[in-house]
RNA sequence: GGACGUUUAGCUCAGUUGGUUAGAGCGUUCGAUUCACAUUCGAAAGGUCGCAGGUUCGAAUCCUGCAACGUCCACCA
């Protein structure tokens, strides 16, 4: 399902060098590495407190344990009545396996037991107990005494390893009592918690019992309530340092002493290595700092075997069965042993192939920021250890998918939005689209069909401008000379060309894509394909437009630009076509004057309430400039206004109603009267352009501010200003046309 | 407890190094239908830029504090 969805979103991968990570080579690869870590010294068994997950069965890493908000009680007590010292905790059934009660080096009120054993009788075993003195205890906690259980804890663990404590095992791998004495014995831990505050109750040693909020380990795939026990497995030492096989990451040479945490730490430290949008790299360092060794054997079956065999307490690393007398491990390795070696195993590692040399390090690796530690992390670790060099460039993280109210996609929630689904309805490019505009790198987004079906509209209006440019190009000559449109498009489609690649390079995907948006649909479409209706003879620059935007859009939409490019009949496939030429270029501000008195006729007519289709006559008191332009474009204007005349005028005629803007007045031949909503609205315009002339005009008066501030804002705002006030005497002229039309 | 992120139009989000009257899409309102496209076109309305201070001639943007929401990390037993 995974490898059709890939497909049909229209990946573009390299489909031949498809791997599994449980085929043959990659058992290969993780084998030789499980030797080299094992020969290191990196890779240890040894008996410690691991995870245990007791619905799974299995051992887990850290990061495959959640941290779940709940509540609990926190009972004060003592072991018996003649204990000289309370203690609290959470999880009473642990006290069975206490052997210790730690207390801060500088606590006065403990001082004098320290160094002490004692042998209390707690709810019927019989404890030994000793009193140490540690800094890791917190004399303003509770009550200053920690009771400590080195098997189910591994803070515990270690205060036990610093004062040479044993430790014993009271909880089973089905999470039931061990150790306990007989009345214990076979209970749940919930079961013999309940049991151990009733009896201490009744004996009177209970002194306290508060409920207070608490964070529970649960495992991550199934939930179940994740015990710490002791138990021998196989761990990644990260703190451990060992000899380099190789250089490595330039700053070290073949034999010095690393750790593991130092190697990954200077992949992204040396900046070797960018993890994109940085915020991540804070918390890539921060999880390097506070990491343990990784428990890497489970007690699942589907995996890489763990290639050691035992015979008796011997302990013997071989693929093949060593002899009939030797036993196999029966554990596998966490899946991410394997998945870490990715970026080498997939290229043939440990043989030295050619695919190793010319695909190694790769530029870029894309993947969501849930996995940064369980997976990106780890192939850091692996690629450096084991090559000597970083993996890849670049980490680009990108947020995880969220339906519209921002909830989690899940299974149970019936939320979850499937490509396979989507893709039929509205199209695999609608479907990339919404995906990529809109969206920030690192930050999480909602999910929506209205949204994707957005999309699905440019998605049509791509095609069919497509189909209106191949219609053109067959129909339309080459005009000897360029229109002013025709420079102008030219140069807005140099521009955008160079700022998307610009953004493409940054990894700014969605500001991109929405500027190609903006292009194709506002400018091409609405703009110059309608004036290619008016003037002909564009086939050549239709067609350069067209295949360069179809090169643009690929990566973006690779199915309707490639079926497109097919129409077009353009030579090459778009996914092999050279990217369009990046040249520096600036459209002409001449067309966006046009554009804008268009904009201006057509809002003027709708103020007038005039029927769209009227076609009206116009007049125009414009600067010379502007008044040759309008001559030159005349017959697209009057279209795309809807104009039947556009006279050039010094003065609008005196009945006629006119609206001041940026590039003249615009009369308009109209023999009925404009309502009264207009007289208001000119009122109201008129007061705004008065307030904002006043606040240019206070600007430049504030001595501070011409003296600071630079040459160019002063001129833009000047400049502002003549518009404005020329716009204010049009606008004050027009009220007094309207009160004498009133008259 | 620590760290990070978010807060801008009804909704989803842009807003580069502080500098014109803060933008887009969707939605809303008004209007348009032979002419590539109603999966369309034209026009409009809509914003105390989370709050309070500060720096500056000038703050959505920089600084400080606070609030709400979210995420990651963390074994106060």
């Amino acid at each position: 399902t995974i490898v059709t969805q890939i497909r049909k979103m229209g990946s573009s991968c390299d489909w031949s060098r498809e791997k599994y990570t449980l085929d043959e080579e990659r058992n290969l690869a993780v084998n030789e590495m499980f030797r080299m870590m094992l020969e290191d010294g990196i890779i240890e068994r040894g008996y410690r407190v691991v995870n245990w997950d007791p619905v799974f069965k299995t051992t887990l890493s850290d990061d495959e344990v959640v941290a779940q908000e709940t509540t609990a009680q926190l009972l004060t007590f003592t072991y018996d009545a003649d204990f000289p010292i309370s203690i609290a905790t959470t999880r009473a059934e642990t006290k069975f396996g206490d052997v210790a009660v730690a207390v801060h080096p500088d606590d006065k009120r403990y001082k004098k037991y320290v160094g002490k054993t004692f042998e209390p009788v707690f709810c019927g075993k019989k404890l030994l107990i000793k009193i140490v003195a540690d800094e890791a205890v917190d004399p303003n906690f509770g009550t200053g005494a920690v009771g400590v259980t080195p098997a189910h804890s591994m803070i515990d663990a270690d205060i036990a390893s610093r004062h040479n404590l044993e430790s014993i095992q009271v909880i089973d791998q089905n999470a039931h009592m061990m150790n306990a004495g007989v009345s214990y014995n076979g209970l749940t831990t919930i079961e013999a918690r309940k049991k151990i505050e009733t009896e201490l109750k009744k004996n009177g040693l209970l002194q306290k019992s508060e409920t207070v909020p608490q964070n529970i380990p649960t495992a991550e795939r199934g939930g179940g309530l994740v015990e710490q026990l002791p138990m021998r497995q196989w761990f990644i030492r990260v703190n451990k340092p060992f000899r380099l096989r190789q250089a490595t990451l330039k700053k070290w040479k073949k034999g010095d002493r690393v750790t593991l945490k130092e190697l990954m730490k200077e992949a992204v430290a040396s900046t070797q290595i960018r993890i994109l949008p940085n915020q991540f790299e804070k918390i890539y360092f921060h999880w390097i700092d506070h990491l343990r060794d990784w428990c890497i054997s489970r007690q699942i079956w589907f995996g890489h075997r763990i290639p050691v065999w035992y015979r008796g307490e011997e302990i013997k690393f071989s693929i093949e069965s060593p002899g009939a007398e030797w036993e196999q491990d029966p554990d596998t390795l966490d899946t991410w042993f394997s998945s870490g070696m990715w970026t080498f195993s997939t290229l043939g590692w440990p043989e030295q192939t050619q695919e190793l040399k010319t695909y190694h390090p790769t530029a870029v690796l894309e993947t969501g920021y849930d996995i940064i530690f369980f997976w990106v992390a780890r192939m850091i670790l692996m690629t450096v250890y084991a090559l000597g060099e970083i993996p890849f460039h670049d980490v680009y993280l990108h947020g995880m998918v969220r339906d519209e109210q921002g909830r989690k996609m899940s299974k149970s929630l019936g939320n979850a939005l499937d490509p396979l689904d989507l893709i039929p309805k509205y199209g695999t490019d609608a479907v990339r689209l919404s995906l990529l505009i809109g969206t920030t790198p690192g930050q999480d987004l909602k999910l929506s069909e209205e949204k994707i079906a957005g999309f699905r509209n440019f998605t049509n209006k791509l095609w069919n401008i497509g189909r209106f440019i191949l219609m053109q190009i067959e129909s339309s000559g080459t005009a000897d000379t360029k229109t002013i449109a025709d420079k102008w498009i030219l140069a807005r489609l140099t521009e955008v060309t160079a700022s998307v690649t610009k953004k493409l390079e940054q990894y700014e995907f969605s500001s991109a894509g929405e500027e190609l948006r903006d292009f194709t649909w506002s400018d091409l479409a609405d703009w110059y394909l309608e004036i290619a209706k008016v003037e002909k003879g564009k086939a050549d620059i239709l067609k350069q437009i067209l295949e360069t935007i179809l090169k643009l859009w690929h990566p973006f939409m690779p199915f309707i630009t490639e079926q497109l490019r097919a129409m077009a009949e353009f030579s090459e496939p778009l996914i092999i076509a050279p990217w369009p030429l990046v040249k520096k270029e600036h459209a002409p501000k001449e067309f966006e004057k046009l554009r804008t008195l268009v904009s201006d006729m057509r809002r003027f007519r709708a103020e007038q309430k005039i029927e769209p289709a009227k076609r009206i006559r116009f007049s125009l008191c414009a600067d010379q400039l502007l008044a040759r332009f309008v001559t030159e474009n005349i017959e697209w204007i009057k279209r795309l206004a809807n104009a039947e005349t556009i006279d050039l005028v010094n003065q609008i005629p005196g009945n006629w109603n006119s609206c001041a803007t940026a590039n003249g007045i615009i009369g308009l031949d109209l023999k009925q009267s404009a309502d009264k909503s207009e007289h208001v609205k000119t009122e109201r315009e008129l007061k705004e352009i008065t307030d904002y002339i006043q606040s240019l005009e206070q600007k430049l008066a504030n001595q501070e501010f011409v003296s600071k501030a630079p040459a160019r804002i002063i001129d833009g705002i000047k400049e502002k200003l003549t518009d404005a006030e020329v716009k204010r005497s049009a606008l004050a002229k027009r009220i007094k046309l309207l009160n004498g039309q009133a008259e």
